[in-house]
DNA sequence: ATACTTGCAAATCGTTTGCAATACC
DNA sequence: GGTATTGCAAACGATTTGCAAGTAT
C-alpha cells in the first residue's frame, strides 16, 4: 500500500519512466509521503541529510546513488534545486514558485508564507533577457530561534 | 600616488589594520580603485577570477592568499559575499543592500537597480527571529544577451 | 625582534563520474 | 536477455588549513 502510493509517483508525476528501484522508492517514500501526509509541509534536504535518512529507515542506498536520484527526480519535475546556500544544494519538494527563510543555526531552508511577500516593480531587463526565475532568501541571524 | 590612494582603503575604511603588503596591495588595487573610477562599477569576483587578474597583472599572488585576503577584506567590512550561486561565492566591492540578476551564460553577477526593485509585505518572523540579510536573485535565462 | 603574512602542498567538503556488478522488465 | 540502475572508488572543483619560510613594523 504504501509501496503502492509511492509507485504512483513514478507514474503519474514524473514525465519519465523512473524504474520503481528499492532504492528509489525508498527514497521518495522520505521525500514525498512525508510531505504528502503533513499539511503542505514540504521538505527541504541536502543529499546528505537524506542518505542519512534512508539509512536511519533500514535501507541501504549509497551515496552516489542518492545524488543521482534527487537529480533524475528533479529532472522529472518532482523536485526543485535552491542552491542559495553556501557551497549546498537543497532540494524541495515544493516545486512552485516560493521563497524561503534560511536558518544558519539549524542549516535549514524554510518555505515562506507566499502570500506574506512580494516584489514590486520587477526592474526592467536588458532587452531580450528573460527571467528563469527570481529567488528570495530571507537570512536569520544566528541567534534567532527555530521555526 | 596610486599605492597611497589603495593604503588608504587600509588605513580608513577597513577597522582592523591589515598589512599593506604587496599581494594585499595588488589585490585592493584590482577590486577597490577600479570600482572607485567607473561610476559606481562595483566589482564581482571569485577567488579564481581575481587571482587570474593578479597574476595576469604582473604580480605574483598564491590562490590560497587571494582566499584568505577576500575573507579578511569582508572581515573587516570592504567587501560582502554573496553565494547564490551554485558552489561559488562571489564578493562584492557593493557592500550595501542591493540585489542581483545572475546571468548562466557569463557566469556573472550584475546589481539590479535598488531604486527598480522592492519587497512588499515582509512575512512576519518567529517571534525573536531577526534578518540578517535579504537577498534577491533574478536568474536569467541562458539565451539571454549579455547586460 | 617579533608578530603577522605568505605559499605550498595536503586536507576537506560537496558533488560527479567511470565502470563492473546487479536488478528490473 | 538486454537495458537501466547501483555501488564503489577515484576524480573533481572550490575552499581551507598546517606549517615552514619570508616580510612588515
Amino acid at each position: 500500500m504504501i509501496k503502492n502510493s509511492v509507485s504512483e509517483i513514478f507514474c503519474f508525476r514524473g514525465q519519465q519512466s523512473l524504474r520503481p528501484t528499492r532504492q528509489r522508492l525508498a527514497l521518495a517514500r522520505l521525500l514525498f509521503l512525508a510531505a504528502d501526509t503533513g499539511a503542505q509541509h514540504h521538505r527541504h534536504v541536502t543529499a546528505e541529510q537524506l542518505h542519512s535518512e534512508v539509512l536511519a529507515s533500514g535501507v541501504e542506498v549509497s551515496l552516489a546513488t542518492v545524488y543521482n536520484c534527487l537529480k533524475q527526480f528533479t529532472a522529472a519535475g518532482l523536485l526543485r534545486e535552491s542552491m542559495v546556500v553556501a557551497g549546498k544544494t537543497y532540494y524541495d519538494t515544493n516545486t512552485t514558485d516560493h521563497h524561503h527563510f534560511y536558518l544558519p543555526e539549524s542549516d535549514q531552508l524554510v518555505d515562506i508564507d507566499p502570500t506574506k511577500i512580494a516584489l514590486v516593480s520587477l526592474p526592467e531587463l536588458p532587452p531580450g533577457a528573460e527571467i528563469e526565475r527570481v529567488e528570495v532568501v530571507i537570512r536569520l541571524k544566528n541567534k534567532s530561534p527555530k521555526i
